[in-house]
DNA sequence: CTGTCAAGATTGTTGAACAATATTTTTCAA
DNA sequence: TTGAAAAATATTGTTCAACAATCTTGACAG
């Protein structure tokens, strides 16, 4: 993926991997990981894999059970709710507190610019990508690389909610604007204003979200 | 440890004995930790102790450098700077936001009296353990687990930073006071208030440990 | 149909092995 | 003596094979 990934030890590029299959869907939520026959089709030991997989419980994609073995996490109506508590009072303070020259604000623009490009030739998996790559713009604007690594987290931990759903466009497009709007607030000088309007904004999220969850998992039940 | 660590895996019963011996000062920041001779110490394969490693790496509270091992993490002026960064942004939050009946109250509330008890039999390190307590609660008023998680993390992190000061009465006791005002704002219905009076705390409390913190860095220079 | 029990599979953990990379020691020339 | 090159040693990275502990499955008896 990255130019230095030879670099990094293999748990670390196993538990990319397995974050790749994570929000590509190949890996299902509730799905059971099988040591021996993962570590087979990863041409890995089963103690190299099982590193990645603590790392991986560590980010809550992965979850153990002992002695039954590891499942892909399945998220439920109350982590999502969870998340969106965490994103809004991360990213609202951060914008609210953002200053107009932080150069995150750069990232920003440059993400709605990507999503309105991608949205423009169709392809919705980027709209998502760069949408996502917003709002990490926004908790870098609080200059704290802590707080923007349990970001990362977190958005992963939603990307998988996101797997369950069905239609990627209803997720992010309405957003686009919006998201634009925020950018031109910040650099007004109205950072206030910027984060009342992402609080609605997520408000409106997380119903969204959470009404298509209820319907995916109810046509599952 | 708890009633249930038996419980647990080994990698997870490990990860917490290294941490205690981290906050506890046995292992000393900076310091290499071998596989070998840590595995034998705790009488475990290298293996496992290497799935423990990953634990705590996540944790911030261990370094990996490639093909040279594991070390303790040596925290730094900037570490504090951004772990206070993100105590205010997280606490004074949750404080601000929080319902004067919120069942976390009650702990902060225990907490207090807690470490008024401890410091009068001059049990410091029992002072010091109830400020935490006291924070984790505060913290607990946002309800959100994830938020939780991450704050003890971070809260372990500046524990090691602790680990390097040396006068715990200094750190902890001038706060006693002010944990129990901001316990009596909040119920009286004023968050905003405490919320402003945590933020001061706050910046006091970074300004000791960073002095504290340079004195000591340059002691061993 | 239900509960029991043995057989089989999977996880939890260990120990040994070996290649790749660091570190230390030795050697040797200037 | 000093310093750099080279050899020897130790450590990490990773794999494999083994076995105990636990879980799952399926047959069987009632």
């Amino acid at each position: 993926m990255s130019k230095q990934d030879e670099n990094l030890t293999l748990p670390h590029r196993l538990a990319q991997s397995i974050r790749n299959q994570l929000i590509a869907g190949v890996l299902k939520p509730g799905q059971k990981l099988s040591e021996a026959s993962l570590a087979d089709s990863f041409n890995v030991s089963r103690n190299s894999l099982r590193e990645a997989f603590r790392l991986l419980t560590k980010d809550g994609l992965l979850r153990y059970e002992p002695n039954r073995g590891v499942f892909v996490a399945v998220p439920d109506i109350a982590s999502i709710i969870d998340i969106y508590r965490v994103r809004r009072m991360i990213e609202c303070k951060a914008l609210e507190d953002g200053h107009p020259k932080h150069p995150a604000l750069a990232k920003m623009r440059r993400a709605v610019e990507k999503a309105f490009a991608c949205r423009d030739e169709g392809n919705w998996i980027g709209v998502g990508s760069a949408n996502m790559e917003f709002h990490a713009a926004i908790v870098e604007l609080a200059d704290s690389s802590r707080l923007d690594a349990f970001y990362a987290q977190i958005a992963a931990e939603l990307r998988l909610s996101f797997g369950l759903l069905d239609n990627p466009e209803l997720l992010h497009s309405p957003y686009l604007d919006l998201n634009r709007e925020i950018v031109g607030l910040l650099e007004a000088g109205r950072p206030k204003d910027a984060a009342r309007m992402l609080s609605d904004y997520l408000d409106r999220s997380e119903r969204t979200v959470l009404a298509a969850f209820s319907r995916t998992v109810q046509a599952q039940a």
